[in-house]
This record gives structure tokens, C-alpha cells and sequence, in this order.
DNA sequence: TCCCACTTTGC
DNA sequence: CAAAGTGGG
């Protein structure tokens, strides 16, 4: 079967505002040719790069239920499946010759090994007289957000000012889906051995169901956002990050639905809290194009280059299986082993936890979620990891450490979700639970405290005290 | 997207 | 004397 315009589909698993299957599907159209898709599968380079077992599951899910979607308006799937990278020119070569592919589309994928990859496919492609056309980056405002200077921003702040006045000055409508190409397909037997078990109760592998979840949370929760988003036993945030990391919910789409709802509720959409999260991942993202050394193990800020990470390998253990003593952090990194998700303000309490008291590099700690996390998405961790160790631009200041016991009072008061993810405490009483005694740790089977608050926060200080003086 | 030491307030 | 407020890191 010939395919004129095959469209490459990686974090972009979706049919509604995807910008390269829209536009191939209209050229192919006009062309009277045909749109195919492809998808492929790279196990060993996703193990270098940390993902987790998790989201390649739900990778593998949300291509199943595209691919059908897909087959309904008679578009075509395909799946290659190598090793790493480094195989996908050729790959894609032999595939392109063997469907008589002219055409190549895909939209604009952000880390320097994705770069890579997609510029040795292109080159490869081209020899062969097959033109390429790559799209901009999954961003709500893709193009440059730049400041009066002309420079990219470093600050969220001001980046956040300049970038809602572009937003009002652009059509921001998701693009539609394709139409369909003649009639529908039987179903193909593609190879999904590549699949790995999650947490599909919590996340269903389906783009419509991820849609009906954006809409469910605009109308319901988001106006409650802002109030309530910090309290880990409270179902107040969207959880649609493991959808936005693949793809599967455009961020395009947010922005609709939260325009949608304000208007109903006649609130002003850009006063939306939520929406500045949106924006966060915007910035992160912007920030990784803008300055590449973010992708190479490098720090925003060079000097913290010079920080003596304590690194205990027992203490890394320790955090990574939830046994630190600090019941907020072994509850927050349980939640993560267990369900592949961890919620944000639990994110800053592990990730300060990780990188001040324990002093640990904070590239050990991205790692680690990575290899953990539903919704891992490369910008993203990056960017609240470098947040956290304050080495990042627009970071924490160095001298806020979170002390844990005081966010667990605070965000958890009664102890809540410290008993459902540390259940060995769940006896205890609202007050203790925080910080047991010795006899209750003892009585409870549960370790004393693996590091001293006090001075390991001094510490941590004092350490980027003396980059300063340097 | 904070913590802490210190001061002031209010009973 | 505890709660609430303040400023500096």
C-alpha cells in the first residue's frame, strides 16, 4: 500500500490538535494521496534515558487506542520496533521506499538526543528525495517568547507577562481531526510486546477519556484550583500530566476548555491558576531550546558545578523506598513507587528533602523520578529539580529549605495521607504522626530519622555560602 | 510555591 | 504566655 505522507507520531499520541497529522492529512487531501502513520518503539534508548515502566505502558496503551481511532477514519498505523536511535535512519528509509513515501511530518521534539535522532532520520530521508516537514513544539505559545531585549527570559514572572500578550495577539483554536480517508480500516495486528504493566485504573489509555477529564476538572475543580491544590488528600489537581507528557491532551486543548469554563462562570481566563502551571511547562520548555547544556547533565547556574554533593548511597536508598523516618517524604516517595505519580507539592518536600538535607546530587534524584514517574517528562523534571537544588534559573533561593515536619502540619494536618501510604503509623494520633517518638518508631516498626533536620539545613546552607565568597 | 528567630500583641 | 506579625537569610 502506498503512503504519500507519513506522519511520525512520538509525544504527540493524539488526533485532535496535532499540527503534523493535520497538515499532511490536508496536503494528501489536495493531493488526492494518502496519509499513513508511524509509530516507533526504541526500548534500549528509553532505558538510557530513564523512562519508566510505567509510561511505556501507558505509551503503549494510548498507540493502541490511536491506532483504532486512526483505522476509523481510514488511516493506516505502523509500528517499527529497534533498539535505539541510532537504527531509525535506516528504518525509516526502508519503510519509506517500501510504502513509496514522498513525505515526511512530524512535529518538533525538544531533548538533544531527540534532536539528533530526528535531524540523522531527515538527512537519511533526504537522500532518497523524500522532503521532511517539522512542525513547532507541543507548546501553547510556540513560537519565541522573547524579551524587549530580544533575549530569551529567565525569570517565569516576566516570561509569563510577555507571554499571555502573545497569547491574546494568536488564533489559539486546536486544529481539528483529520478528515477521514475513504472508509474504515480492519484491524491490523501490530507488535505491542513492548508493552509494560501501569497503573491503568488511575490512567485509562484512551485520548478521549483524558479529553472527558479536562473537561470534568474545568468545570468542577478548577475554579477551587488555586485553594486547594496543595493538599496531597485533596482531589484537586487534574492529574492530566501523564496525558500531557505523551501527548494524548494537547496543551492547546487546556487552554480552551479553561477558556470555555471562565467565560461561563465569567471569571477572566487569564487570571487562571491553572493556567500558569500550563505556562510553567511552557517556560521549562523554552528554556531547554534556548539553552541546550540544560540537556547535558549541566546545571543553569556553572559555579554550583563546584557543590561537594554528600551522595551516601545508603541515604539514597534509604529516600528512593520511602524509608528516610520523615513520614511526609516516605509516604510521598511510596506514592511514586506504587502508583508511578506523586503529587507536586509532595515533589518540592522529597526533591528539597533529596538535594538540601540530604545534600545529594539533585541529577541522582531527576534520575530517580524519572525511571518512577507516569508523567516524566524531560523539561519538566529538569526544570523543578534545578528549582529545588537552586541551581536552576528563577530557582528556590538557596536558603529555603523545606523543613518537612512543618509542610506535613501544614498540607497534611491529620495525617491522612501519611496513613495511606505509610500504614505501619496509621494508629498514630494527628499530632505525632508527624515526627513519632522513639518508642512509637519502635512500636510501629518504623526507623528513627535517617539525617538531623537542623544541622544538615544549616549545612546545606553554609555550602552555598561559601560559592559566593568564591 | 519558605523557615526561623525575634518582636509585638492580646488576654 | 501563646498567638500573630516581621524581617533577614
Amino acid at each position: 500500500m502506498r503512503i504519500e505522507h507519513l506522519v511520525w507520531l512520538r509525544n504527540d499520541l493524539r488526533i485532535l490538535d496535532n499540527p503534523a497529522l493535520h497538515l499532511a492529512s490536508i496536503e494528501a487531501r489536495a493531493l488526492k494521496e494518502k496519509v499513513g502513520v508511524i509509530v516507533t518503539v526504541t526500548p534500549t534508548q528509553w532505558s538510557e534515558h530513564n523512562e519508566s515502566d510505567a509510561k511505556i505502558g501507558l505509551r503503549a496503551g494510548l498507540t493502541k487506542t490511536l491506532v483504532k481511532s486512526l483505522a476509523t477514519l481510514g488511516i493506516p498505523s505502523h509500528i517499527i520496533h529497534v533498539d535505539t536511535f541510532k537504527q531509525l535512519p535506516d528504518a525509516m528509509t526502508e519503510f519509506c521506499l517500501e510504502h513509496d513515501t514522498k513525505h515526511l511530518w512530524f512535529n518538533h521534539d525538544l531533548p538533544i538526543h531527540e534532536q539528533q535522532r530526528d535531524q540523522a532520520v531527515c538527512q537519511k530521508l533526504q537522500k532518497h528525495q523524500i522532503t521532511t516537514h517539522i512542525q513547532p513544539s507541543d507548546r501553547i505559545v510556540p513560537q519565541a517568547v522573547f524579551s524587549q531585549q530580544g533575549t530569551p527570559f529567565k525569570v517565569f514572572t516576566p516570561f509569563f507577562k510577555r507571554w499571555l500578550t502573545l497569547l491574546a495577539q494568536q488564533d489559539i483554536a486546536p486544529l481539528p481531526a483529520p478528515e477521514p480517508q475513504g472508509t474504515p480500516l480492519p484491524e491490523s495486528a501490530l507488535d505491542y510486546t513492548w508493552a509494560k504493566t501501569f497503573r491503568d485504573d488511575l490512567w485509562p489509555a484512551d485520548q478521549d477519556i483524558a479529553k472527558q477529564r479536562l473537561w470534568l476538572f474545568c468545570h468542577h475543580k478548577e475554579r477551587h484550583y488555586s485553594e486547594h491544590r496543595d493538599y496531597p488528600m485533596q482531589p484537586a489537581t487534574s492529574t492530566l500530566s501523564p496525558y500531557l507528557a505523551l501527548g494524548a491532551l494537547g496543551p492547546r486543548q487546556c487552554l480552551e476548555a479553561i477558556m470555555y469554563t471562565c467565560n461561563q462562570e465569567d471569571r477572566d481566563w487569564r487570571d487562571s491558576v491553572w493556567l500558569k502551571e500550563l505556562a510553567w511547562r511552557d517556560f521549562y520548555r523554552q528554556l531547554m531550546e534556548h539553552f541546550p547544556h540544560l540537556c547535558m547533565n549541566q546545571p543553569f547556574k556553572a559555579d554550583t558545578n563546584l557543590l561537594r554533593w554528600r551522595n551516601n548511597p545508603d541515604e539514597f536508598l534509604a529516600w528512593c523506598e520511602g524509608r528516610t523516618g520523615f513520614p511526609i517524604v516516605d509516604a510521598a516517595m511510596r506514592q511514586l513507587k506504587q502508583t508511578g505519580w506523586m503529587h507536586n507539592r509532595l515533589r518540592m518536600v522529597t526533591a528539597s528533602f533529596f538535594t538540601k538535607l540530604l545534600f545529594a546530587d539533585w541529577r541522582k534524584g531527576e534520575a530517580y523520578f524519572m525511571s518512577q514517574l507516569i508523567d516524566g517528562e524531560f523539561a519538566a523534571n529538569n526544570g523543578g529539580w534545578q528549582w529545588s537544588a537552586s541551581t536552576g534559573c528563577d530557582a528556590a533561593p538557596y536558603f529555603r529549605v523545606f523543613n518537612p515536619t512543618r509542610q506535613s502540619e501544614t498540607y497534611d494536618k491529620n495525617g491522612e495521607f501519611i496513613k495511606r501510604f505509610v500504614p505501619e503509623l496509621a494508629h498514630l494520633d494527628a499530632k505525632s504522626i508527624h515526627n513519632p517518638s522513639s518508642e512509637q518508631r519502635i512500636q510501629c516498626d518504623y526507623p528513627e530519622p535517617i539525617i538531623d533536620y537542623k544541622p544538615a539545613r544549616q549545612a546545606a546552607i553554609a555550602a552555598f555560602d561559601e560559592l559566593k565568597g568564591l
